[in-house]
DNA sequence: AAATCGGGGTC
DNA sequence: GACCCAGATTT
């Protein structure tokens, strides 16, 4: 009888995979072989903890229960839902996605990490966790968590933040995953990393690969993984004009590029230094056309200060009310729509915007 | 290769 | 304040 030969696990596969079963989490897309469930949980986790991810992935099942539903929901509504989440061209592209496998793959997903790349919002990780954990394909994810493990167990002393070191860090992980099990390595190795293998204070006393790992033989546990640090964030300055007429408050989307593309806030006006000058408000307020009910006079806002990963803002609301509605021109100029309460209640806002509106509308 | 895109948890 | 998180895309 002819045997085909199937390579021995290795010492990191071995070790994770007995480890697993006794120290993994209960998260809910560990129980589904749904690849529409599975791309959602993973869009969702990317550069999110899965405690923030969590209630998210919940919300959006529910929601959209399929991809044919998340296809047929307006963008804004997807946004919505994402409000809060951050990053928001992967709720953009997430819908892009649901709509393209609908109209072209008859709303079956791509089985193979290959054709999962050339979708929108489905880079090198996401396709590998797709085609692991829906398909059993063995190729292995590469995420934050195995950055980390295969630097220390294998003393890889690469700077992770250069685009160059994938290469070789991919290489090392395709060496390990075991075509038997590459959806439980997969999963594994990631969970070993969150749980155990943590950025700071690693559990070391009690890990299972302590006495082969080469960061804590050679007591460089604290040192690896290298990481280039980011450059500093800049600072900017919203002044942003909350106006109102009545009920109805003006808000308008972001379409430009920038940050929050697709979300909602309100008339704004930028600058370079904290301040507005008073004639530079005075300019502003003009070229709104806005005939200001100069009896309800407010004061601007202390600066609410928003940190995003490269911008620190510093945002300034001033309420203007109006004694009639915007003329038509500056609508049109700057994109502005009269909304009601209810209303900017279901516009996707930035967590800024949706903060202030939830204090003061 | 470097820059950009959010928001929150942790130390 | 620094670092990190189940990264992807654009420049």
């Amino acid at each position: 009888m002819l045997t085909k030969t199937v390579p021995r696990p290795s010492f990191l596969a071995s070790a994770l995979l007995a480890w697993y079963p006794r120290h993994h989490r209960d998260l809910p897309w560990r129980h589904t072989r749904d690849p529409y469930a599975i791309w959602l949980s993973e869009v969702i986790l990317q550069q999110t903890r899965v405690a923030q991810g969590l209630p998210y992935y919940e919300t959006f099942l529910a929601a959209y229960p399929t991809v044919q539903e998340m296809a047929a929901a307006p963008e804004a509504e997807v946004l919505r839902y994402w409000q809060g989440l951050g990053y928001y061209s992967r709720a953009r592209n997430m819908h892009r996605t649901a709509q393209q496998v609908v109209a072209e793959h008859g709303g079956k997903f791509p089985n193979t990490y290959a054709e999962l790349l050339k979708l929108r919002g489905i880079g090198p990780y996401t396709a590998a966790a797709i085609a692991s954990f829906a398909f059993d394909e063995a190729v292995a994810v590469l995420d934050g968590n195995v950055y980390r493990v295969l630097a220390r167990i294998f003393g890889l002393h690469s700077d992770i933040a250069a685009p160059s070191s994938r290469k070789e860090f991919q290489a090392v992980a395709d060496q390990h995953i075991p075509a038997t099990a590459p959806a439980d390595f997969n999963q594994a190795i990631m969970e070993f990393g969150a749980i155990q293998c943590t950025p700071a204070k690693p559990d070391c006393l009690f890990c299972p690969l302590q006495s082969q790992c080469w960061a804590f033989n050679h007591g460089q546990v604290a040192l690896l993984p290298v990481k280039s640090k980011a450059k500093a964030a800049r600072t900017r300055y919203f002044h942003y004009f909350v106006l109102r007429h009545g009920e109805q408050t003006y808000l308008r989307e972001r379409r430009e590029k920038d940050i929050w593309q697709g979300l909602y806030d309100f008339a704004l006006a930028e600058t370079t230094v904290p301040e507005l000058a008073p004639a530079e408000l005075v300019r502003h307020l003009d070229a709104l056309g806005a005939d200001l009910d100069t009896s309800q006079a407010a004061e601007p806002t202390a600066a609410y200060r928003h940190v995003l990963s490269h911008q620190k803002l510093e945002a300034r609301f001033h309420p203007l009310a109006l004694t009639k509605p915007l003329p038509e021109a500056t609508l049109r100029d700057l994109g502005l729509r009269a909304y009601s309460a209810a209303e900017i209640e279901a516009l996707p806002k930035p967590k800024l915007i949706a903060n202030y509106c939830s204090q003061n509308l």
